[in-house]
DNA sequence: GTGAAAGCGCTAACAG
DNA sequence: CTGTTAGCGCTTTCAC
């Protein structure tokens, strides 16, 4: 006996034995499934096909789909240490739903910053045929991906390559040092310190840019005393903040590199009896939530655009023609001014 | 003419076309590629097949196998916060090396709590024939997952369902009260005040659980007016802290529900004049590195094992013989306490 | 030692 | 309007 009305084994029922139930060809199971509208099928079949495949539970088999149509509906996303981090992860929420909105699914792996795991994660990636590839770091800098990385639609985001040779989605460090000197400009600030990172990165060059020509743009001149640098923790920012109240002539305003700074700063200030926003403004950068949300009066902050940048890549890659590639366009995100009450 | 060397069209090269640059059969490349012991081949012709494979740079076609083998080789991971939260992103991480290290997937969803997305997420997980799925959440608490859920071996991770019919991989709130307390205890505090969530969650009850069963342990009373509570914000914490250090007999040391409250205590202790931990000890509950690690002096607290129990929730899928479902046992892991300077 | 052949579950010409 | 047929790229049984 073998037409028994039973799936053979106990694997999940296939198109075939919706067919069988519903007494019409596997085709046209396809069809009703598909909703091919090249092909008429009379609605009595399609509630046909359909009562059979509500009586088996069945449900489309994505690999034997991608298989024969050639389309994983994959996108890939290879990062270092993104994963582990509370600053970058809304990178990964934006990424996700974009690939949602077109019924893609995400592959995720963080390498932890292993070139080994980083290597094989791709290869893994490869054979799993993704349709695009997102490679994402913590923090802007600058990278060597693997080369095999050429084998399929690539978009950096958060770094670049030396050459430029690979589209990248970057935040617009300029634009958020100048946006944050401007906000301070026009609350009547004159003399606006700046405590930037002492180590060197992109970051650290774009916001002292945007600082810079944000008051030459306001006509006013950049102190060099005014620009400090220090590493990013909390006690050296409350150590520069402090020299910096003693100046004579004090700042009224101080624009820290990052919210951890400002933290440093905001306790400096209050241990010296100072007011937050009255004595002293502060403007914070990265919009930690649990920093800037938190700190007493709360922090005026520039935000990394992260979520943005995973959604942006994402549709960089869906609006890719298939077989073409992507132009090795660096894209620069804005990072938007969190309004809070340190200005 | 049909028989060129190279691939008909654009396409990545098959195991078809190995073979024919190897002068062999598909099949002998299969047995070559997957080190099949069975057959015997001989080593030259394992190095004509290898040195093809290397020439034209074939890689598997995983779909293609897992269509085959009926392995998908992937899990599905549906949370619903998870991604947006610096709290729990580390418990991805967890599941993402756990199944890594089994050369496995992860597909990663976030329904942003909305069950429509929930729901499509799951059918999608199901079309791709996931081997397992996790179902997380980003706090402890009970949930009903859609009824799918039943069609593939998943665990709860961060959350439980009333009927406890599903495994489950908690957090253990009683053992992280009582840890916390301990600490304290064992620091000579004699009169610790516990300062609790006021909404009513797992962790409210659990964590009040452990701060009793320490206390009694060491033969020391529950002073009700020692315990109370509010909502986990800086703000509120800050005030309850300023009424436990205005009793006539204040308590030396505080147990707060969560960091955020800490932050609250911090201010109102520092406020007040008093030292931590010379004259008020304080412990936090969560361990946010933002805030635990960069307050001053840094904060003791007891951190929530996301990590760990993404691990687990995997391993246990993993453990699991083909065909046969998880026994719904509900595992507690334990919240080990972080020493800093605050106690 | 190696290869032919069947088939995993599905799509899509093409034929009727 | 519906079915036949030919694969997608791979694993695996069986035969030579």
């Amino acid at each position: 006996m073998s037409d028994q009305p039973h799936p053979k084994r106990n694997r999940p029922p296939s198109m075939h034995d919706v067919a069988r139930l519903a007494g019409v060809s596997q085709t046209t199971v396809s069809f009703v499934v598909n909703n091919v509208t090249s092909v008429a099928i009379s609605q009595e079949t399609r509630d046909r096909v359909w009562a059979a495949i509500h009586a088996l539970g069945w449900r489309p088999n994505a690999m034997a789909r991608s298989l024969r149509t050639r389309h994983s509906q994959t996108l890939g996303l290879i990062s270092d240490e993104v994963v582990t981090s509370p600053y970058a992860v809304r990178m990964i929420l934006g990424a996700q739903e974009a690939a949602w909105a077109n019924r893609q699914m995400l592959l995720v792996v963080n390498t932890s910053g292993r070139s080994d795991i980083e290597q094989t994660a791709l290869q893994f990636m490869l054979e799993r045929r993704v349709e695009g590839l997102i490679y994402a770091t913590m923090y802007h800098h600058e990278v060597t991906p693997p080369a095999d990385l050429k084998l399929v639609s690539t978009v950096l985001v958060n770094c670049f390559v030396a050459d430029r040779s690979l589209p990248a989605i970057i935040p617009d460090e300029v634009q958020g040092g100048y946006t944050a000197t401007e906000a301070l400009i026009r609350r009547g600030h004159r003399r606006i310190a700046f405590i930037n990172e002492i180590i060197p990165m992109p970051a650290l060059f774009g916001r002292l840019e945007g600082y810079r020509r944000a008051l030459a743009d306001y006509g006013l001149p950049v102190d060099p005393t005014l620009v400090r640098s220090c590493h990013s923790n909390v006690r050296d920012a409350f150590t520069v903040t402090r020299e910096l109240l003693e100046y004579t002539e004090r700042p009224t305003a101080i624009f820290c590199f990052n919210d951890k700074m400002a933290m440093g700063a905001y306790d400096a200030i209050k241990r010296m009896g100072l007011r937050i926003p009255q004595d002293v403004a502060v403007v914070g950068f990265d919009n930690l939530e649990l920093i800037a949300a938190q700190l007493y009066p709360p922090l005026t902050t520039v935000a990394l655009p992260h979520y943005e940048m995973g959604r942006r890549a994402v549709e960089l890659l869906q609006s890719l023609p298939a077989g073409e590639s992507l132009p090795p366009i660096q894209h620069y995100i804005p990072c938007p001014l969190i309004e809070r009450a340190s200005i």
